[in-house]
DNA sequence: CTTAGTGTCATAGACACATATGACAGTAAG
DNA sequence: CTTACTGTCATATGTGTCTATGACACTAAG
């Protein structure tokens, strides 16, 4: 379970934490009932506040993908919390329009854009495909 | 010249227009010497306050991005030649990874996301056709 | 029991972000 | 000149982030 900061773009870091815990979660880099970094050993290794992970921690409950016992720590939860389709569907389409008006302002043609799309959906499934093979 | 905004993703909307114009920039899609949208109406049109994007214009001034003129307005600076292709691509990829990660997350198959992202295509190309009709 | 590790709660302060609003100065067109 | 646009500066307010710190409760091991 590796965390990487990036204190310069701006984004807060207990969001950055959420974020990648969420995507280690999908990704299978954290499987279900598995232990996640104490809270504060975590915050000393990162160099930020103790305070800062565990509103991270708190955040990531509060959405169902982690849960903390008192006294134990906090392990990944079973299911992640299925949102419904329509707000799902609304999450992404945050991410797409970003990359699409990226795609624009770069003056990557329409097709250039879909190939590296595409180009870019096998080297992640790639890459997810190594993670389950290494965790043995 | 269109600017996208993300009031979620918690990155600040002044960094955000500094981004994109600053990619806008390095692409070509605004040349140099060209006017910048002045910072009343592109605040109004975007919905934030003058205050944020006179941030993000003082925020490129002092990066030697843009250069403005008191009275008259901004204006993209001379010396930015356009980025190399290979750079370019680095930075289209960033975005798309972002969005590739997030449809798996949100539990999208392939084929799902990549409807959706010729939606969107679809979707900010009208809008931007819309935008140049006004702009008559 | 004690000890150490865990999550949790509360308080306080410093700083950044975004807002609202007013005022001033430069530029251009009438 | 007036008018309308432009960028700029200043002040104030609310919210969020991050920090520092102390304290408490739960769990497990000795």
């Amino acid at each position: 379970m590796l965390i990487q900061l990036n204190f310069k773009s701006g984004k807060p870091v207990y969001l950055q934490v959420v974020d990648q815990i969420k995507s280690a979660a999908a990704s299978g880099v954290l499987k279900p009932g598995e232990a996640l970094p104490s809270i504060r050993p975590l915050a000393e290794e990162l160099r930020v506040n103790r305070n800062t992970i565990a509103k991270a921690y708190a955040e990531l409950e509060s959405q169902g993908v982690i849960e903390s016992r008192h006294g134990k720590g906090c392990f990944l939860a079973d299911n992640h919390s299925p949102l419904k389709k329509e707000i799902r569907r609304k999450m992404l389409i945050e991410e797409i329009d970003q990359a699409v008006v990226q795609a624009h302002n770069l003056q990557f043609s329409r097709e250039e854009f879909l190939a590296l799309v595409n180009e870019r959906c096998d080297t992640l499934e790639e890459k997810r495909n190594q993670h389950r093979g290494g965790q043995s």
